[in-house]
DNA sequence: TAAAAATGTAAAATGGACTTGACATTATAT
DNA sequence: ATATAATGTCAAGTCCATTTTACATTTTTA
């Protein structure tokens, strides 16, 4: 799934380290979500817009099409 | 998690059955969302969040506190 | 009140989100 | 130029979201 999380974190001078440290998860998750690798979970992303104080739908892109889930 | 589902649902006289077909699950995943037994994945809330038109943080009830992930 | 529809429970299987740890490469700063 | 910080890769392991199937209970309706 395609985020925009590298661009908020760029746009803030935040470090994949201190995001993920915000949220509580691992440097590889940070890593793997901005590059596609596997989607977040809800709360994941919800942690993660609420760091960058945006709303869900700003920072991760739902393709209508090919979402199996 | 605790979730808004089954008050839409039923505002909307949709049945669990419908609400599964409409997003593309089984309906044991909608009776266990809306029993609290597990979390949607982020792109299952999407969708149900869409079926309902309303944003994910109107059907999925973040308890800042306790959520471990 | 009986048939049908809606909701629920149980259990086993699968896939994927996230972790851990170790190492490689690229950018930054001194 | 070199140390350090930041980003990335790989692989194995754990846990839980979701599926499937089959059956039980509750609610609705004729």
């Amino acid at each position: 799934m395609q985020t925009r999380i590298s661009e908020y974190r760029k746009a803030g001078k935040i470090t994949q380290s201190e995001l993920a440290d915000a949220v509580n998860v691992t440097r590889q998750t940070i890593i793997s979500l901005e590059n596609g690798k596997y989607k977040a979970s809800l709360v994941l992303a919800h942690k993660i817009a609420q760091f960058f104080k945006v709303g869900i739908d700003d920072i991760f892109i739902f393709n209508e099409e090919e979402e199996n889930l």
